[in-house]
Order: structure tokens, then sequence, then C-alpha cells
DNA sequence: TGGTAATTTGTATTATTATTCCAGAATATG
DNA sequence: CATATTCTGGAATAATAATACAAATTACCA
């Protein structure tokens, strides 16, 4: 019982402490540390640990420890599009290139971040509290505009 | 700009409502609602998304979206033995089957879940709280047991 | 508006990873 | 101790995902 969970705790140990891009490589740190062991085995010992591959900011592949967040899933079965509706969406007002989104309490991170990320052409920019949103709207773009453009975020904004 | 960001929307929504376990799998939702685009290009989404693929407590792959927490690395660098050694353990203590382990504030929830998933069969199980550990211990197992098991995880125990 | 730069995409190919089959070790268990 | 269970390597192979390259599309600016 020792010599595995051993491996698999350095697993562990590597993929926390330093970027491992792949099998290989991470094949190559457990023989450093007195390993030895086939890529079929590793991909077994990265199933079991539930270690993740995902990209990075730079770009690279890397590994990554799980963590319960990850698997969290929107149980209510919504639609696709019912989902992307589901922003706590509350008002949306205008005044003068400036656009104010209300939010039920919480939700105006998520729903910004999802503004600011969709990278809106209209939007310069935005500032979110916890139910409020205010969205900079670029010079030659008017209420209608911002308002339609969002309207692939949120469905229920007219 | 608008075509792709919105697939992308659609991409996590759709991730993040149910399991998928492939890229060709995604393509099929992805195809229901109307996006028409091949695995290089989805691959590449799923890269910019920074999607990861791991396995699900049912032994199947799955794509999950990405937290920060995924990405924190060890910044000091210790070697891998040393970090394994860095549990926060304080001592250790035995008293008729049960097992008391301090540590510094905040590390006993970790460690001892380190323990739970290292699966000691010398230990029955764990509660902890914030600088404390209780273990039990399974009958038939004496202090010296414990103590020897819990070196591979707490080098410093002794 | 025309033209160039930058981004996006498909195709084809390559790289990487998961799994299979199987037999032999290693470990647990009673 | 004997038997059952789990683990592993070896050797492919199947499955899956990443990317080089060129074409197409879109953004941007004088």
């Amino acid at each position: 019982m020792k010599s595995k969970n051993f491996r698999l705790e350095t697993i562990k140990a590597i993929i926390s402490s330093k970027e491992v891009g792949s099998q290989e490589e991470l094949l190559q740190e457990l023989k450093k540390e007195g390993f030895k062991l086939t890529q079929a085995t590793l991909s077994r010992d990265l199933k079991q640990l539930k270690v993740a591959k995902a990209a990075n900011s730079n770009g690279n592949y890397v590994y990554v420890l799980p963590n319960d967040t990850m698997y969290r899933r929107n149980t209510q079965h919504f639609s696709v599009n019912e989902l992307l509706t589901h922003t706590g969406f509350v008002s949306f007002n205008f005044s003068t290139k400036v656009a104010v989104i209300k939010t039920r309490p919480g939700y105006a991170g998520s729903l910004a971040y999802d503004i600011d990320n969709f990278g809106f052409d209209e939007i310069v920019g935005t500032v979110a509290g916890d139910d409020t949103i205010l969205l900079v709207v670029r010079e030659d773009c008017n209420e209608a505009q911002v308002k339609n453009a969002l309207m692939v975020l949120i469905p229920n904004i007219h």
C-alpha cells in the first residue's frame, strides 16, 4: 500500500510545484524522484488523482490538481439558451454613454465578467459592485445598439 | 467578432450544464445549438477558454471550467521532498486509539485531507478543526505504527 | 473605400493520452 | 499459509487532442 500512495503523493507534489506539460515530462520528474513506471501507469494514476490538463495564461498546457468547484454543474437542467439567460439581470438604464445594469445581489460580478469577456465592440469597459454594473459605452453607440448587443448574453434585457 | 464569442459562451454554458467527455461529443452539442465547426477549431476554443479535462468520481473523463485556484502553484521552490514536509505540522500525541495532531493555524484541514486521501490502513478516520486533527486509530495499532505510517506525509513527525 | 494587418478556420497530420490484453508481482485477508 | 484482490509492465492500438500551413474572413486605418 505504501509505494503507490507515495507515488501519487509525489505526483501531486510535483504538479503543484512546477508546470508540467505532458505525461512524458512528468515521467521524467518521477524518475528524478526515484520512481520507475510507464506511461500507461501514469495515465492510470492521473485518472485516479483526477488531475486535469488545461492551458495556462502563457498558452501552454499544464497539469492541474482538482478541486471540488471544478466539478460543480448546474443541476437545474435549463436549455443552453435558458442557461445563458440566468444572469441575475434585473434592469437596464442608459445615460449619455453610460449604461447601468442592476442585477440580483451578488450577480453583478459574474455578469460583468461575462460582458468583459465577450468583447463587445460597443462597450469600452465595465465596473461592477455587488448588484450594479456600470458600462462605459463607445462614443458612437446609442442605447439601442448596446441593448441589442447585450441581448446575446441577456436575452430578457428588453 | 460576434460569432466566435457567442460560440465560446455557448461552450461554457454546455460544459457547465452537462458532462461532456470528448471534443467529438461537444461538437455534437454545438451542432445542436446551430454551430458548425471542426474539431481543430474546438480544440483551439477550449485552449483559449482554459477548459480542462479530468476524471470525475464515476471514472469518466469530463471537461471542467477553469477556476483560479487550479493554477495556484507553490511559488517557493522547495524540493519535492521538502514540499511533502511542509504540512504545518506542530506536534503529535497519542492516547488510547486516538491520536492528536496539532498544526499551525489553518493547516489542520489540508493535512487531514491528505491523511484521509492517503488511505492509511492504521487510521479509521479523522476530524479536523483549524489547528487540530483528531485521528481515530484502528484497534490493533499502536502509537509507533501510526507515527511510522504518517512519516510518509509528515517526515518530521519524530 | 481600398488595402494591409490580424484573426479565425479547415484540412491534414502529428502528438499525446487512454485503454486493451495479458501475465506476473505485490498486497491484502482470512 | 492460501487464496483473492489489486497493481503493474510491456507492447500495441485505439482514441483523442494539438498544431502547421494555407485560405478565408474580419478588423482597422489612411
